[in-house]
DNA sequence: CAGTGGTCTAGACCACACT
DNA sequence: GTGTGGTCTAGACCACTGC
């Protein structure tokens, strides 16, 4: 990796340029400090919400200016795991704001905007304990026959039932989860996750289908057989690209549509 | 604005801080340098493909430092509108590149990787000139009856018709565009926009619903009537947010799928 | 007021590409 | 070698927050 972040006072010993030497595989300084604040971020030394040290504090703890530090913050804040505020400090991020509250939702109504219709209706069908098949087990890195944990809920807005969603999750990792836990919880469920298993989906990638409604979907969002559903297929990640999540949604796209940004 | 650029020696009288006098509404200088190179983009100085002036030439014609340029550059590179390689220069992006052929296309086939099918067959179905309905002319910023231009064509892949699209584009602006042109040109569509008829898509929004096959749309594409496809309707921006293109696509989702990556 | 992130500058040197 | 973008440093000052 070249200039060793072990033997950190020869960074300081040789000027403005220590941090640079010549190497056979280059890595920038700034991002071997980006890995030591993900790191940090991973074993849970600052947890979502707090702050994290100043940019000067860490530049004399990891013995490098602040511009790089600034430089290393930067990157992660681009990547959503902080978040900058003028003035007071930089925080881990979290689901759990009221600004990134949809970050993860892209199914927004018609007309009006995000949340407009006010929180959805939660509606736990079940949570059970489970083994994992060959293709959830694959999605979430595990061995087929691993425990999982299954739930599967209705979100009504406005009254009307609009998704459907089968999650899983390793059960080793949220072991003591409950559909009451779920069905009580204010805000999102991925703040759930943070506050009570210490795990933060950090991005997640979706695989999206038009189906028709069949299986005993259509009663669950009272629609008629075989209308055309948007089929969903999402794997949350943490820290470190690891699965934590797979979840197949449902969603009706009468009164909403799937709203994407392309740049 | 604050310090103005139009006075520029200002900026160099006092020192290191000269870009940063107290102001009413604080506008940082790279954001002002940001702006700058936009109309320089936006006017056609540099076109789609060509190198813009090295950082330092930038610093010395806008009177700033280079870490000042160089801020200003990464802000456009991370929004796309630019391209940075290292020892060769800053690109101006285009579409009509490998690396990024496929963009604004989300559909990847279930397995193998995008584009692995090679080019799609692409059949226009028709070409002609009309008038916007009130719907077009919202979308595009016209008045309704203004003089569209509307495309149908078929995508398909390895044989399979994929993909069906209705487009509309401004006629004032893509005067000329016909059908040939349209089946002849290799490469992209955005890309034929470039050179052609000097027209940039920067960003663009997608609005994505499952809706059932009909209306003809079922025989072009071959499938039974009633069958679900994914209706992605997207406007397209160049610069300034200026809608230049609404497109109304159906993709058929038996071997493909729409890929979207959150975070 | 002090402390935080944000901006700007200046200079040095590295990595990469072309000649 | 020369020129490009890329990294790193150091120092100054600005804007915002809260004591």
């Amino acid at each position: 990796m070249s200039t060793s972040l072990l033997a950190p006072a020869e960074n300081l010993a040789v000027g403005p340029d220590a941090g640079a030497l010549p190497t056979a595989s280059f890595s920038p300084l700034y991002q071997q400090i980006k890995g030591l604040l993900l790191s940090s971020l991973r074993l849970g030394e600052w947890k979502p919400g707090e702050v994290i040290p100043s940019e000067m504090d860490l530049a004399a703890r990891f013995r490098v200016s602040q511009g790089t530090v600034r430089k290393a913050i930067d990157e992660l804040a681009a990547e959503n795991l902080l978040m900058r505020r003028q003035g007071k400090g930089t925080f881990v991020a979290t689901h759990a704001e009221q600004q990134v509250q949809f970050r993860f939702l892209k199914l927004v109504p018609d007309s009006g905007t995000p949340g407009s219709e006010g929180p959805a209706q939660r509606d736990i069908i079940e949570c059970r304990r489970t083994r994992a098949s060959a293709e959830v087990a694959r999605a979430l890195a595990l061995r087929a026959g691993d425990a999982v944990l299954q739930v599967r809920r209705v979100l009504s807005f406005l009254g009307t039932p609009t998704i459907l969603e089968d999650i899983w999750l390793p059960a080793a990792t949220f072991k003591g989860l409950t559909a009451e836990r779920l069905a009580n919880y204010q805000g999102p469920t991925y703040a759930l996750f943070e506050t009570e298993f210490n795990v933060r989906m950090v991005r997640a990638e979706e695989k999206i289908r038009a189906e028709p409604a069949r299986g005993g979907r259509e009663q669950l969002l009272k629609v008629a057989p075989g209308t055309p559903l948007l089929s969903v297929e999402r794997i949350a990640y943490t820290y470190n690209d690891v699965p934590m999540e797979l979840r197949r949604g449902f969603y009706r796209t009468d009164t909403h549509h799937y709203q994407n940004n392309l740049s």
